[in-house]
DNA sequence: TTAGTTTTGATAGACGCCTATCAGGAATTG
DNA sequence: CAATTCCTGATAGGCGTCTATCAAAACTAA
């Protein structure tokens, strides 16, 4: 029962430990059959190296920056404390995590700031905009060895070395899914707020939710879709203007941020009880407007998750070690009012 | 940049490192004003003892057991089985973790179980039968200064150290707010199925769910509840006999395991597009149900995750470290067909 | 066989902290 | 003031692994 060590393994092979060590780390030349024998005695003892031990030995430090959207978007706003909280948290495993804001919608900003931190980081996580420039410069860092990762928003077409983020295009069905679950047989409209049409998360779910839509609900007409840059004065006085245009609106759908600006559009035509209103992201307005009834569902991403699984994500980038894929999957979490945290 | 480690704390204090290890680790008696220099040192230089090499110095192994129930029940081997890949996992950080399956339906088979490993192990993880004698089996374990912590099923009334489940009254809530809504403006009745009346988290999901719908949806009425042992043979039959008795039943809660009875019962009947189904517990058989239309909404806990909460706060309070409450919070998912993992 | 090359062994020191021991200094008691 | 008791300093050794170095052994080629 007590611990298998190095020493042991080279016993049972009858080796010296260095050899061994040369095996485990390919530190240097060892011919097939040793290392055969190495490996035999390895599976044999089913050991398994300390990891504590070892990374104390190494002395490794990672250096990792996260680039996220400055302003006031209160999931941006989360994001950014979960990176600060794990950063503090994570600099007793040697790892330490710098936080920049830029403006991520303006592609060039993006992009001259990822050109710039190629040479201080072992691995860069990025909420980043899909578009050329930025593309080159993701390309640009992992060409000079620094691991990408993008973060809520994915470029796909990039060399990025993973994507935390949940699947937009599902979460879009999602949204579809419950909104026509919910409205039944009803007939009307449902009218669709997105944030940006050139930010990937916002196209995909538009898509998934449009698919879902015409296909499983076609008694359902879908209004053409609104931009709100995210911003929740915008978001309130396009919807106000929805409202007033269609008296048969039953259904909207916010692809993006700004959900407070429905909230109150909503509230103040008194239509929130004839509204079937999902949003994204649990944040302390989305939540009151849910508890409230005025929000009916939230599709949520979990801030924390996606900033833990970058860090992990990075840091076994960084050594080259394997990745369990599934474990980085980002789930579309679903609250109503009865399961919020 | 560098690391600050303890020698620099000493310096900074004009102390030994020795002090400051008393300090640190309580070790000896120190003087009141001693010990604060200390602090004031830790303070100043931001000191964070690195738990790798501390926890590699300490040579500490942890010992801990899980019990779950035995038999064949989907969710139940799931958690096994994420027992096992968690054991396998946390080896390589000194925690040994042993799986044992009993009977824990029956109170005495499952207290006799508890009551004999208390000298062995230094946590006990248990999926608990809320009955005198197994509080009594647990607060024992309390007593001899073993952490328990209580999985997937509550005994709020023992000393059991920590609950790592779900609210399933929460979750009982969910699902009856789910089905309100599914259900829209149509009427008819609305059967729960429960595994056991004996298992708390079985009683607490039936209460959320008919306090939701009595007091939001009292168009739709509620059949008594139907017990089935989760075993989904019975699950079947029980379900079989009420689509006779109530051809206007619109919906079916299965509050426990055996979703896939309920699964053949409906699609015997050709009754699955009539009726709204929501199961409990992701598995592979609810997982294609919900594809291919049968059952409406999974609610789930996340085996993994109560496994790995489980485990963090058995060693936390095996060495008496402090626990972040908030971390420990096992969320209640809820799937549609889209946002499926 | 000899010289040269490639593999292996042995070992020391480091990583940062914990534990233990012993000696000397400080504070307390009578 | 001496005799205790209490605090603190200094230091050695260990946890399991990594890194580096040098010597010894095993090969290979000429």
């Amino acid at each position: 029962m007590a611990r298998v060590t190095i020493e042991d393994v080279a016993l049972e092979a009858g080796l010296s430990v260095a050899t061994v060590d040369r095996v485990l780390n390919r530190r240097a030349a060892v011919r097939p059959q040793t290392a055969s024998r190495v490996e035999k005695a390895v599976r044999h003892l089913n050991y398994q190296p300390d990891r504590l031990a070892a990374r104390l030995a190494k002395g490794k430090e990672y250096r990792f920056c996260f680039v996220l959207p400055e302003g006031n978007n209160s999931f941006m706003i989360e994001l950014g404390e979960e990176v600060r909280a794990n950063a503090a948290r994570m600099v007793s495993e040697r790892v330490h995590i710098d936080l920049r804001l830029t403006d991520v919608f303006d592609a060039t900003t993006l992009a001259t700031t990822l050109d710039s931190i190629g040479d201080i980081y072992d691995g860069v996580a990025a909420v980043a905009l899909d578009h050329p420039r930025v593309r080159e410069a993701i390309n640009g860092l992992v060409e000079r060895g620094v691991a990408v990762v993008t973060l809520v928003s994915d470029v796909p077409s990039s060399k990025r070395s993973h994507y935390a983020g949940i699947d937009n295009s599902s979460a879009g069905r999602t949204a579809a899914t419950l909104m026509g679950r919910y409205l039944g047989n009803r007939n009307g409209k449902v009218g669709l707020i997105a944030g940006s049409l050139s930010l990937r998360d916002h196209i995909e779910r538009r898509f998934g939710f449009e698919q879902v839509m015409l296909h499983e609900f076609p008694h359902l007409t879908i209004l053409p879709v609104l931009e709100s840059r995210d911003d929740w004065q915008r978001v309130e006085k396009v919807t106000a203007q929805m409202l007033a245009d269609h008296p048969d609106l039953i259904g909207i759908y916010n692809v993006g941020a700004g959900a407070r600006g429905i909230v109150t559009a909503l509230e103040n035509a008194r239509r929130q009880n004839q509204v079937t209103y999902i949003a994204h992201e649990l944040t302390d307005h989305t939540r009151r407007a849910l508890v409230e009834g005025t929000i009916d569902v939230i599709i949520n991403q979990n801030a924390g998750h996606e900033v833990r699984s970058a860090i992990r994500v990075l840091m076994a980038k960084a050594d080259k070690s394997p990745l369990i894929e599934a474990m980085e999957h980002i789930r579309i979490d679903i609250f109503v009012r009865d399961n919020l945290p």
